[in-house]
DNA sequence: TTGACATATTCCCATATAGGAATGTAATGT
DNA sequence: ACATTACATTCCTATATGGGAATATGTCAA
């Protein structure tokens, strides 16, 4: 079998970057096929099918107007991931508690810098 | 282009629900290899590709023991899903709150029952 | 060394994209 | 009716799977 259908949930839906960009682009207001394509620079058909993915997922919503359609994020929909995620919540308290039990054991203040952007998940190379 | 690659992100990485299941499981303790392909059902070689998958975006950390790998899920990865779901939080309240107004507003009862387990998009067939 | 055990990796293949190009369709203006 | 605007859909293709089977690697025991 291969990979799951973006259309088979949430999850998967999210999983691109472009409809992340999407949803997070028509969050507050309701906006416009046009406006969707020049906000995240892609050509209107792969913007429609990214929109016809997140609908069909239940991610946006539609609302005719006229010659336009109107779409917006369908906030709710993301619950379920926001609810998967907290049940780690604890777990990475955890982790950062040690961290920083680890860095206040230590004496030297080391590089301490990370780039807020970029997760960097500091793969030990190969654990052999 | 074809779908970004598993390995590039956690967002991706998560999106397999097995995936999930293996990051479920593997959240409070260590466990070896051989007890994770007992609790999702897989064969071994599967689960070794999800477990490498979960590895290389820092999802999972792993540690030797003998002839044992021990892994467990490194919850800190999850920290930025909750947080970009988080951003949408205010507005599913909003949304929450107006399905709730519209409950009020009306005098009929309902039918208002709704699986938990079933997160149903609820997709109005074709917007036509 | 030989063998058994625990995992990882490679090979193969059916499948689902995501983007680009071209085309279809609905709504409005004249 | 006809042109135009605003989107959606279809066709095509390179790519990235995910699972099954077979094989390789690493570790401990006798």
């Amino acid at each position: 079998m291969a990979r799951a259908a973006t259309t088979s949930d949430p999850f998967n839906a999210v999983a691109e970057p472009r409809r992340r960009q999407i949803l997070t682009f028509l969050a507050a207001d309701e906006r416009q096929v046009g406006e969707i394509v020049v906000a995240v620079g892609l050509d209107q058909p792969s913007v429609s099918k990214h929109l016809g993915v997140l609908r069909r997922v239940g991610l946006v919503r539609v609302r005719r107007n006229g010659r336009h359609r109107l779409y917006r994020t369908n906030a709710e929909a993301l619950k379920p991931m926001h609810d998967w995620t907290e049940t780690f919540e604890r777990f990475w308290r955890h982790q950062l508690g040690r961290v920083k039990e680890r860095a206040e054991s230590q004496i030297s203040p080391g590089p301490a810098s990370e780039q807020p952007g970029s997760p960097t998940p500091r793969i030990p190379k190969e654990e052999l």
